[in-house]
RNA sequence: GUGGUAGUAGCUCAAUUGGCAGAGCAUCGGGUUGUGGUCCCGACGGUUGUGGGUUCAAGUCCCAUCUACCACCCCA
């Protein structure tokens, strides 16, 4: 016979362990409170979505929707997709759900686990964890602001030093005619561009401005800025959430070369990196967002303003442990019941139970074992007190009180034994 | 999707030129028939990621493959 084959979690995927979810636990918190605190409401959405959601929202000259989509068709036959984002969701549960109807902006927030079949790098997993927040129903730059503030807020709390890159890439009217722009720029140029970069020129031009070949930064140098051809909406606008952001105190950098992979992004744009690391290069973005006026268009609904962001949480949780924050294991139990013979273990069950619906924090153990093993356990549990119930204590109706820190005990008779315990732990 | 590095016990890692697969921690047992933290002794634990090849002999060399990590690409 030989050995079965174990298994192992599929590439890019993986567990998050116990020992990891005080952290985890720590960061999720952290976001949740202060989107609570701002105003948000939690929302879920599914994990899977019919495919044309994301085709649409995303853009279909994307990386996303290209090649990094898991989608498979369902028994039904329709085209579903595992979801790689959560902004094309929530605008979706939005207008499903009517809440246009509700007094504006609406503030939504979800956090969960996207999908995306990329390859496996530091910060970049094939399923991965977000948290998002979204204003909807607002096209005031101040929402934009608090959009940028609530991230910057969520990530001091956690105790990381960031600093907001913010650019802008206009309403679509404008972006059009400065990609036009940008276009005959490069046209005559073309041989000197790298292999990515003529092929961007033609599906997504923008991101040329972010190539890091040498050549490309030379020219991309000497191109048309974005900031300089915005219509005189999306500059008001620009100006107004920078005067925003100079009141808020938020520390952020001016950086023409954010223009996002996703279509439905308008006017503002943003990412948040850490402080310490250059260019984000390290461990990429830990969070971007922006402003997304055309997607509730997209996607079937009436116009709506919105805008939001989503941050990374492995990336963030990365940079913890890298900055070693330390969340300490919480104490579980004050209490470990130790018992010795069948008789005193079918009775522990009992004084545990009471114990319990007392609020008191106490175990014991499933494993047929020695005292001294049991106080082992105890001791690694960290109790402050250690109950031995053994067959001389179940014929006299009494049991043991030990207390760990400096190792006395004393028999106690049954019924006295939570006010003993009230003396010892709770006085 | 492209290129590079790596994979040995649950964990951290040894193993000389190709020559008997090892240690610490953890787990379990004993020293102590019912007493923890320190200590001592012992046991368990491996198809060296997987599959082929070269060789008298492969953890070590070659090929393939899987996975992780790094750099692209992209993004949170």
């Amino acid at each position: 016979m030989s050995k079965k084959r174990a298994f192992q979690t599929i590439r890019g995927m993986r567990d998050v362990l116990p020992q990891d979810m005080p952290l985890w636990k720590f960061v999720i918190d952290t976001c949740e409170n202060a989107a609570c605190a701002y105003g948000y409401s939690r929302i879920e959405t599914p994990l899977l979505e019919e495919s044309g959601l994301f085709v649409r929202s995303v853009g279909e000259d994307t990386d996303i929707v290209k090649k990094e989509m898991f989608t498979f068709q369902d028994h039904g036959g329709d085209s579903v997709t595992m979801r790689p984002e959560f902004t094309a969701s929530i605008m979706r549960a939005y207008i499903e759900h009517g809440m246009m109807n509700q007094p504006k902006p609406v503030k939504l927030f979800e956090t969960g686990a996207c999908f995306r079949y990329e390859r496996p790098q530091s910060g970049r997993f094939r399923q991965f964890h977000q948290f998002t927040a979204e204003i909807i129903g607002s096209q005031e730059a101040a929402a934009d602001a608090e959009s940028i503030g609530l991230s910057y807020a969520v990530l001091k709390e956690l105790g990381l030093e960031v600093v907001i890159q913010v650019n802008s890439i206009g309403t679509f009217e404008s972006r059009r005619a400065y990609v036009k722009q940008l276009k005959s720029f490069y046209q005559p140029k073309m041989r000197y561009l790298c292999k990515d970069c003529l092929a961007r020129i033609k599906s997504n031009p923008l991101r040329m401005l972010d190539c890091k070949k040498k050549k490309c930064v030379e020219m991309m140098l000497e191109a048309p800025q974005i900031i300089d051809h915005l219509d005189e909406e999306s500059k008001n606008h620009f100006v107004k959430v920078l005067e925003y952001l100079d009141a808020f105190d938020l520390p952020y950098a001016l950086n023409p070369q954010i223009v996002r992979g996703l279509d439905y992004y308008s006017k503002t744009v943003f990412e948040i990196w850490a402080k310490d690391d250059e260019g984000a290069a390290r461990t990429g973005a830990l969070g971007g967002g922006g402003r997304y006026d055309g997607l509730a268009d997209i996607l079937g609904g009436c116009e709506t303003p919105a805008c939001g962001f989503a941050l990374g949480l492995e990336r963030v949780i990365a940079k913890l442990k890298e900055k070693n924050v330390q969340t300490q294991e919480e104490q579980k139990f004050d209490i470990f019941l130790a018992h010795l013979g069948e008789e005193a273990c079918k009775r522990a069950f009992l004084i545990v139970e009471g114990l319990r619906a007392k609020k008191y924090r106490i175990t014991y153990n499933l494993c047929k074992a020695s005292l001294k093993h049991q106080l082992e356990l105890a001791n690694k549990f960290g109790v402050r007190i250690t109950l031995i119930l053994g067959e001389k204590e179940v014929s006299d109706h009494s049991i043991l009180i030990k207390e760990m820190d400096i190792g006395a005990q004393e028999s106690v008779p049954l019924p006295k034994l939570e006010r003993e315990l009230e003396k010892r732990l709770r006085a």
